[in-house]
DNA sequence: CGACGCTTTGACACAACTCAACAACCGTGG
DNA sequence: CCACGGTTGTTGAGTTGTGTCAAAGCGTCG
């Protein structure tokens, strides 16, 4: 079997337990059955009963909720080697909706096996609910930025924790990465008009604290983000 | 042994299902081991290493993260036979600190033995994710309102949830519940300021949808709460 | 009975939203 | 190759929902 031993899931592991050569070949294994979806395709849809989970390979995904009125909010933008849907396989009907920003590369997960994987591979168990429990502490942390931070603030922490999440998978530098979220997606995450953040993303250029710009963000001063934004990693 | 085999947490997962007696007996044991604890207390701190996880028996609880400048987001608050912790048993660090906020018991969880539960009573394992990825969307849609909901409507909508909450575990009625939150703490759960907050509950009371009042809610009007809040249970 | 915590109300300020228009860019098709 | 519509970004002007500050009412408990 030509099963790809490096995958952005596995990389993300790596940096909680490195994995040994028969737990990266489950890994390997456990994502080989590969999908390319559509820009804009929606995979999931809320309310959808009996759904699958996915594990994202390349490209950007938008999971989100939307509201009577018409508004959307964001939870996350899943990147490469990020799990989706995991949380309502127990739930009759996903809690939420879930689409692709970018052509992307998805993994169907047998949810079955991953069961088998904790008693098989306690170590490999582990760091998969250690990424799961990290992903939940971002909503969390999430939750926090919208109830309690400035639009500034929020802005800031999003790119802060959005290129510590890259740079775990490889995909940033510790300044600069590539970004195909428009402005609207954005603002529907940090729960701010399109407007307003526009406003908010020149104030952060202009206070030479970062840019973003034709699919880029670059972070000039990274310790006077982490003040603004309160971040900090988790752990 | 002398285990009550009624807990808040057993009438919770027969919602999801119908637990045998030897599940129920396996159930009493984990919350066997008892604590009471005074309102007020901190029982884990944001950033805690190495802290265990709970099942709250009696008393309401308040899970939360602070923030640089003073402020402070309400996570959640929990409430009898709610799990607290477990998702940072695998992170370094507690992500976020919990308090009890009236006098309360909570049992402290052995984790491994969970590990344990999921291979020898996989229906009562399955019961339990349940119930966590339960907490888990409720949390999403905590976001959800703090970030797309009006002050009113996300008000309406905290208090649904938690009549259904209480109602799971036999604490409230179709109509009525007590509830020992001060204004202060639900402003801080929703993302407003407490004096916003007291006049949102003024209309709420004044449009006769729903009352809070001497620790008791009472709620009038089931049907325009419901189309205000965009409410709709997780199943 | 005073002190404290919680609620309620008013007046005012401001952060963020809405509406509106325009500019820049892109892919598509004529 | 250029014209076109559609999407995204930018900016201005005016509005409004919510926050802040301040003070008073009201229980309760020591």
């Amino acid at each position: 079997m030509d099963t790809n031993f490096d995958s952005a899931l596995a990389r993300k592991l790596n940096a909680f337990v490195e994995l040994s050569k028969d737990e990266l070949g489950v890994l390997a294994d456990l994502q080989s059955k590969r999908c390319e979806i559509k820009r804009g395709h929606e995979v999931t849809h809320e309310g959808q009963a009996g759904q699958k989970a996915y594990i994202l390979q390349s490209g950007w995904g938008c999971s989100f909720k939307m509201v009577p009125n018409g508004g959307r909010q964001i939870i996350r933008f899943p990147i490469p080697g990020d799990c989706v849907g995991l949380r309502s396989i127990l739930l009759r009907t996903s809690d939420h909706a879930f689409s692709v920003l970018t052509d992307s590369v998805v993994s169907t997960l047998e949810t079955v096996r991953i069961l088998d994987i904790f008693n098989e591979f306690p170590r490999l168990g582990a760091a998969f609910l250690w990424a799961i429990s990290r992903d939940e502490a971002m909503v969390v942390e999430h939750l926090v930025s919208v109830g309690k931070r400035s639009a500034i603030a929020r802005a800031a922490h999003f790119f802060m924790e959005l290129a510590e999440r890259l740079r775990l998978v490889g995909l940033a530098t510790e300044t600069q990465f590539e970004c195909p979220l428009t402005q609207y997606l954005i603002a529907d995450a940090l729960g701010l008009s399109p407007v307003h953040l526009n406003r908010v993303l020149r104030q952060l250029r202009e206070r030479r604290l970062l840019t973003v710009a034709c699919g880029n963000v670059t972070i000039h001063d990274i310790g006077s983000l982490r003040e603004l934004s309160g971040y900090h990693s988790v752990d």
